[in-house]
DNA sequence: CGCAATCTTGACAAAAAAATAATGTTTTGA
DNA sequence: TCAAAACATTATTTTTTTGTCAAGATTGCG
């Protein structure tokens, strides 16, 4: 279970975008090279953020790259949800082997787990805006760490409900 | 953010095995085609299942796999540590763009989150059981709800505390 | 013993993802 | 108006991930 290089780039570009002042813009060799990638590369990723409606692009002299909603408007859920290839939605669709459909028609013991990851996962990155992301490591170290906390608490207390 | 090939199928051979009553063991084509996947696939997935101490393997005739502990002392935690490709520990060592290393040295807003959501997927996993996962799929969904229930109030809790 | 069933293991091929390249369009300003 | 700077879009190449193959090794049985 990881993220791809598409979400990571992706979500590292708009965290540039996210650190800088009103009225400013970034230019994608700009951007490239704050973060350590090619122009090309950047190129592709906003567009992508801009056909998605995360980002502003301006063309010609003087043209670049600006978000299009407030960083404190813009969550992390839906930034992912644009930038992995394609929809989690059919799990099921994927993973079905040599055969043309999954073989566990009706029952199978992994999908609700597979379901219930993305719920948590869709759930934490769902509390958690661009801005928050803008400042020092540590800082936002703490603030994540707070929307973990008292889950960790709660789901120990009642861990030995199984059979 | 998604489940590689490896894990879906490595997990779903294992719980195979895990249906299995005491002294009953399975062989790679039977795996196979419980799963729909190819066997010279199966035996790929088995050998590191192997190799990592989950499954047990005899050869030559009535051979097979069998699990090497209990399903209900196999974690889908520890499980998904050896199926994942290598190991997430250094995430700032891999998406480093065309450098030999991040160019986020030091202070980077990202890597709280993706560790954090690391932590988050270990938990929820380090929680289930191979055992758990047996059954019919409503079974394993409520089960798996129980686990998340508790988390989704708390978080919710505290959700205003950002600047 | 010798064959057949079975796992083991490394090399190889196919598919998917990621990155780059190439070509086109828009804007600004001299 | 024209050239330069910048984004837009599609095609191509490279890399990574998946999956397959083939040659071995081990075991059981007639």
């Amino acid at each position: 279970m990881k993220i791809s290089a598409q979400e990571e780039y992706g979500l590292r570009c708009l965290l540039q975008l996210a650190t800088l002042k009103e009225d400013e813009s970034l230019t994608l060799p700009q951007i490239a090279e704050r973060e350590g990638i090619s122009s090309a590369n950047a190129g592709k990723l906003m567009w992508l953020l801009n056909k998605a409606g995360f980002v502003q692009a301006t063309r010609g002299t003087k043209g670049g790259y600006s978000l299009a909603r407030e960083a404190g408007e813009i969550y992390l859920s839906e930034v992912i949800k644009i930038l992995e290839e394609d929809e989690i939605a059919g799990h099921c669709e994927s993973y079905t082997g040599v055969l043309d459909s999954c073989v566990h028609n009706g029952g199978c013991g992994i999908r609700p787990v597979i379901v219930g990851l993305h719920e948590i996962i869709q759930n934490a990155l769902s509390q958690i805006t661009l801005a928050q992301l803008v400042g020092t490591e540590a800082k936002v170290d703490e603030r994540f760490h707070r929307i973990q906390g008292l889950r960790q608490l709660s789901v120990n207390s009642q861990q030995s409900s199984n059979r």
